[in-house]
DNA sequence: GTCTATATCCAGATAGAC
DNA sequence: GTCTATCTGGATATAGAC
């Protein structure tokens, strides 16, 4: 190494690029993000960012597959499918919860791709739903929650409750009336959560009316 | 009106600009929407638009007013107040189940506002916000449904739920084994979604474990 | 009110020096 | 690997005839 260089790290100027990408990708989606943009923001030039990743599209699907593999492993929780009902319930519900609050970007990504009409889904997704969703058939059989719901739609509740109490988060903390600091209002919405779906999946009589 | 002009309406001709525009910023967002495309699709041209609106974020901002004044008195449905909560829970659930199936263009242009950062409520959202939870709360005070969970939480769980059903529709469909026709398993989650909110809001004992 | 023609700008992408 | 300079296309927007 005779000469060293100036800034010559292939993976390092990657790297850059992608972090910086997939912050704007995320704010503004793909077609309100400009290679300009990126370039300012990642300190980097136009060109080389081409150079680097082909197209605007092949930083865009370079991001996805970072954030894929970034969340590879430790993406969803992996709850033992042999503890009892409510324990799974309470875990789940919270791990939900938790994966929507932390993974803003990756979740904004998602839906501007949902919205673009993207509608394959992210690898490993469908496994995911496939083995919570065995749980509750599981479940359903030896009796611990109720056997008149499908699957999928109990998934759906959960997770739908939870995504959407963090994609209008601040409008509903806007109209939190005894709202304390932020994090009272979620940590309750959580609880009640919890507390609505253990009931609400109940096998027992106790119907409202 | 000695010479009968052409087309020379201005009412008629916003209104097939709107109409076209509405479709394309629903189904394409705002910058992914260009002024030629909606010009092509409503058949009249580009700098007739500008005339019209200014500029293009003037046709967005009235696309938006007209489907606020669209929907502005008969957006959600209105329930008696006076109802058994039982009654009640069963039309609010079919209400917002209906609603996101009967406005996907409304929905997918407020998704896109969501997502460029665009966090104020629509008009008179608040309003029904409000209405229901003063539902809820009266109907807690009344003991027909559990006290201990904030109505803003219940209003969300509800929505949430039917919200991200039809968000992700295709999705779920996609992965319903034993799926009919769609109708078949629209009609099921709602009817388990009813089912699901009943027990899970009603006040006895009765909780898993 | 509506059009054609056009100005102006900014995007993504390439060439080629270093 | 990285840059500067530049090409090309498509975007919004304007001028001005009809």
């Amino acid at each position: 190494m005779s000469k060293e260089k100036q800034t010559r790290n292939a993976e390092a100027t990657k790297a850059v690029i992608l972090e910086a990408a997939e912050k704007l990708f995320a704010e503004k989606g793909f077609a309100g993000t400009s290679v300009r943009e990126i370039s300012e923001k990642a300190g980097v030039s136009g060109p080389l960012i081409m150079f680097h990743f082909k197209s605007k599209e092949g930083v865009y699907e370079a991001v996805k597959a970072a954030i894929m593999e970034r969340y590879a492993g430790s993406k969803r929780p992996v709850l033992d499918v042999g503890i009892p009902a409510s324990e799974f319930l309470r875990e789940f519900v919270e791990a939900m919860f938790a994966f929507y609050r932390d993974n803003p970007s990756m979740l904004r990504l998602s839906k501007w791709d949902n919205l673009a009409g993207e509608q394959d889904p992210w690898p490993g997704e469908d496994e995911w739903h496939h083995m919570y969703e065995e749980y509750f058939l599981q479940a359903q059989a030896r009796g611990e929650i109720r056997a008149d719901l499908t699957p999928m739609n109990i998934f759906s509740f959960i997770t739908g409750s939870a995504h959407v109490w963090w994609e209008y988060h601040d409008h509903f903390l806007r109209h939190d009336e005894n709202q304390g600091r932020g994090g009272e209002a979620d940590a309750r919405f959580l609880n009640e959560l919890t507390g609505f779906v253990l009931r609400g999946l109940s096998p027992g009589p106790g119907d409202l009316e």
